[in-house]
RNA sequence: GUGGCUGUAGCUCAAUGGCAGAGCUCCGCACUGUGGAUGCGGCGGUUGAGGGUUCGACCCCCUUCAGCCACCCCA
């Protein structure tokens, strides 16, 4: 045991039950994108630094990617995050291409931080982007497809909420508050703090980044102001539209939704647990311009991101994730004895080419123990083969769940357990 | 990157500074063509790793690694 070399720091094992509940995840994920009329996509693991280094929050990639120098000597990163690379694919077909594109993609990602609850350095992410559109209603697509989501997977409005907020709204209420633009995004960290932080302590960082009394006051007036997103028209437009839809349930209006990332423009969303446990599930927004820094024409879009380990801490929370079979064979095939060794492979060859799950044992050992193993692995279904059965043309058909048996005609086996399957 | 908690058998956990244990699991047998029960027996450990204090360390100290939790940031 202790020769065994440990894995990656942060880094999962998908033992069978992990990597079933993976696939599954991936399947909800891939209906709903493609319900919605999305393309699946999916960019390089590695990219140039490059890439990263105009874009993103500068900390993503200074201080969380995992970067590498590569034989010709360029610096080579693991890629943090898609949307510089769906920012370049996007830009070198953006002539070409009809636009709105509707586009989607799951897969690994790495960051370089400090693991913990909901947090590794290697994790899958749904991304959802509809590039070139800049309505509201758009934004209210990217929406109700979180809402369709968590409705697919189980996931109540009762238990998993959508916070909703506008940056043009927020840079709006700062001008009225008379808070320079410098200042913007320490404001924007100070009210992403406000949950964090004791009343105290939170004067005394509004303090610190030099607010006046009547701005403070005015900054929390507005932040408490629950009627806050009438003001703004896009917002507006997003709950109509919800509500037209029937996911109004889903969504909630919460002024302190910033989202750190600084390309977002205009609406911004995360969605949490309804006690607001643990990190966010998924958090996204309308960026004004996604293919800018890359070097193509001006795109504005939406789109959001969704974690594979916040997701399942949820979806285990919340009892949505389905019972998995433990084995995916149906039938095991006993072998009785070296005679009767080739009658079992053959059977089992038999049932194999007509689609059935077949596991045929490979040794031969006492009947009890294969039984066992059948028990213990979970087929549900157990083919006998022994001397009576040769004599007969028959099977023995074993059904372990309900512990009953039956002969069946060598020659109607297969449709029989066809049917048995079906 | 900062701080806190925790590392003992495959798993869950015991052991006042004094012989490293239990339950579960696993394997074998009772059981030569029928599993989960029961009984009996067995396998299983450099106590995460390295150093120190001590007559003696799972226990105290230091270092390190890993896991968990929070900060930071974010999925």
């Amino acid at each position: 045991m202790n020769s065994i070399i440990s894995s990656v720091k942060g880094t999962r094992d998908f033992y069978p039950e992990d990597m079933a509940i993976r696939t599954w995840l991936y399947q909800m994920v891939k209906e709903v994108s493609e319900v919605f009329g999305y393309s699946e996509y999916e960019g390089p693991f590695i990219e140039k630094i490059d890439l990263y280094a105009a874009k993103s929050g500068e900390e993503l990639v200074k201080e969380q990617a995992f970067v590498f120098e590569d034989r010709g000597g360029d610096l080579i990163s693991l890629r943090p995050e898609l949307t510089p690379t769906l920012a370049r694919m996007i830009a070198q077909r953006q002539k070409q291409l009809v636009f709105p594109q509707r586009w989607w993609s799951f897969g690994p990602f790495w960051r370089y931080e400090r693991p913990q609850k909901g947090r590794t350095r290697e994790f899958f992410q749904w991304n959802i982007d509809l590039l070139g559109t800049d309505s509201a209603v758009s934004d209210a697509e990217l929406i109700t497809v979180c809402a369709y989501f968590f409705n697919k997977v189980g996931l109540s409005p009762d238990e998993v909420k959508i916070f909703v907020n506008s940056r043009k709204l927020m840079d709006q209420i700062l001008e009225e508050l008379s808070i320079s633009p410098e200042l913007k995004q320490d404001i924007f960290r100070l009210i992403d703090r406000k949950e964090k932080l004791s009343p105290s302590a939170w004067k005394d960082y509004a303090d610190n980044l030099g607010l006046s009394e009547q701005q403070f006051e005015g900054l929390k007036s507005v932040l408490n102001d629950k009627e806050l997103w009438k003001r703004s028209e896009d917002l507006v437009t997003v709950f109509e539209t919800l509500n037209t839809i029937g996911f109004g349930d889903y969504v909630v209006y919460d002024p302190q939704i910033i989202r750190g990332l600084d390309y977002y423009t205009g609406i911004v969303f995360e969605a949490k647990d309804i006690d607001k446990e643990g990190r966010s599930i998924l958090g996204g927004g309308h960026y004004g311009n996604l293919v800018g820094d890359v070097g193509g024409d001006p795109l504005p879009g939406v789109g959001f991101a969704m974690g594979d380990v916040m997701a399942r801490i949820i979806l285990e929370k919340y009892g949505c994730l389905p019972d998995f079979a433990s084995s995916t064979a149906d039938v095991l095939v006993t072998v009785f004895d070296e005679a009767l060794f080739n009658d079992s492979l053959k059977i089992a060859s038999e049932l194999r080419n007509a689609g059935i799950k077949t596991i045929c044992f490979t040794e031969v050992t006492k009947f009890q123990k294969q039984l066992k193993y059948a028990s213990r692995i979970g087929v549900p279904y157990l083919i006998i083969v022994g001397p009576d059965e040769k004599e007969a043309e028959e099977v023995t058909f074993k059904d372990l769940n309900n512990r009953t048996q039956e002969n069946l005609k060598r020659s109607e086996m297969v449709r029989i357990i066809k049917e048995k399957l079906a």
